[in-house]
DNA sequence: CGAGGTATTGATATGTTTCAAGGAGTGTGG
DNA sequence: CCACACTCCTTGAAACATATCAATACCTCG
């Protein structure tokens, strides 16, 4: 837990950055959202944030670093089902669904801050603007998991692996976390072949193709697109499903 | 437009049933659901019943019928990323994302009644339970996204195909539109391998394992489960995701 | 009766997984 | 400081899954 001056001034700072990339939020808005934060945590690679079959009676702001929400199946495999990034609202979604039925796991150092239930309950009570911003930002998570569906399923996995690539860039500028065409990027390559469904050694050759096409590097933990049209192109890349247009919601 | 006096019966006792799947409805709320619907209307199948791209003014509710959300690649293909039933309040999602990412259409004759935003919006100012009911009903479309990702990313195709027969079964029931272990499934075979996104080939192939398997028949236009505990357990199915529990939301 | 959509089947081509092995980097303890 | 264990990445080959191509059968509707 670190000091309550700290929390006040930037704990939601990514958070803000996230809902203002929707629509405007007031001063009012704002220091609301402060008041909200009464915990936060840091959790280390690996660690479980939330736990599958929980009833949590927080939900949980990933203020910085990755997670993924995953589910195991009884064969010992994986599948993560979303990255969520700093600012995102991990488990807003625990608020009404209840029951976990898939578990939330940090794939970087994690900083997380906790809000009650009961305060998201009374917000859901006396600030409808607000309120409807939490339910955009589920929103929006319904909308990338349309698109993972349609990845999946539809298209190759070099441009699925692409789309991916064009995705996290985008959603990462939003929040800060982009430097120029190059952002951070923890998970290894058993785990980026959990997201997209297939084998590790497979997601290797296909990342092999990428590179070879000078479209993006990745080294170490970063990842630099080489060339933004080219990669969008491939990805066939229409941010439209993020819904980063400020207006009235 | 059928006539105001059945509209005011009829028309949301599907979406009714749904609704309270997940928690109790007040009478208040009833009378105030019937009186947001103002007009409905009859699709044919194939029909677009929201066109990608557009910026409706209005949510779509689906009472009878089933009809899919899809995106169309550059390449012809095209994947589905869910599918309705009575009762689904279809494109709620429309009210806070505004620009429609993907297309719905009817692929069953559909009746659908329509919500303007602006009525939604009064309900989120003033009716904080049921707007959480709204925001709940579009968390349950993401849970069941999620389980298509894992489904699409892990399952061997003949669970999911099973993991989707099970989906569907719960859905249908609890709109009172299964008879036994019966309902009535009217997509195509094509239809039916763009929501696994394989190919009609290879979906034939995999409903003959079933077929063969006395897990399932599918004749007509009706599905017919002959095995529900070795279906659920060749599918892994767990329905924790469907949040068909009564609780206060 | 013919036309068009739908379901089925077999053969072949392509994509993907699995198995297996090696290499590169990192941290630890003797 | 080196040897060792460990994790992660890379690569090749064989086994398996899935797509594509092609043909036929069936049905409904006009």
């Amino acid at each position: 837990m670190s000091n309550p001056l700290m929390a006040c001034r930037k704990l939601i700072d990514s958070l803000l950055l996230n809902l203002q990339s929707h629509d405007v939020v007031t001063p009012h808005e704002v220091s609301l959202l402060r008041s909200l934060i009464w915990r936060d945590r840091r959790f280390k690679v690996d660690e479980e944030i939330v736990v599958e079959g929980s009833r949590p009676g927080y939900s949980t702001l990933l203020i910085d670093g990755f997670a993924a929400r995953y589910k195991f199946l009884a064969d010992g495999t994986r599948q993560i089902t979303a990255l969520h990034i700093a600012g995102d609202f991990v488990d807003l979604h625990a608020f009404l669904l209840k029951t976990m039925d898939h578990g939330i796991v940090a794939m970087s150092p994690c900083h997380v801050a906790f809000v009650e239930h009961s305060d998201l309950k009374t917000i859901s009570e006396t600030q409808p603007h607000l309120s409807r911003l939490f339910w955009l930002d589920t929103l929006v998570d319904g909308a990338i998991h349309r698109e993972w569906i349609v990845a999946m399923g539809r298209r190759s996995k070099k441009a699925h692996l692409a789309h991916l690539v064009c995705e996290l860039f985008m959603r990462l500028q939003v929040v800060g976390r982009t430097t120029g065409y190059s952002f951070h990027f923890p998970l290894t390559q058993v785990e980026l072949a959990d997201v997209l469904g297939i084998s590790l050694v497979h997601l290797n050759k296909t990342l092999q193709i990428l590179r070879k096409a000078e479209l993006l590097t990745w080294i170490g933990q970063m990842i630099t697109i080489l060339d933004w049209g080219r990669l969008q192109e491939l990805a066939q890349f229409d941010p439209t499903y993020l819904s980063q247009t400020v207006e009235p919601r």
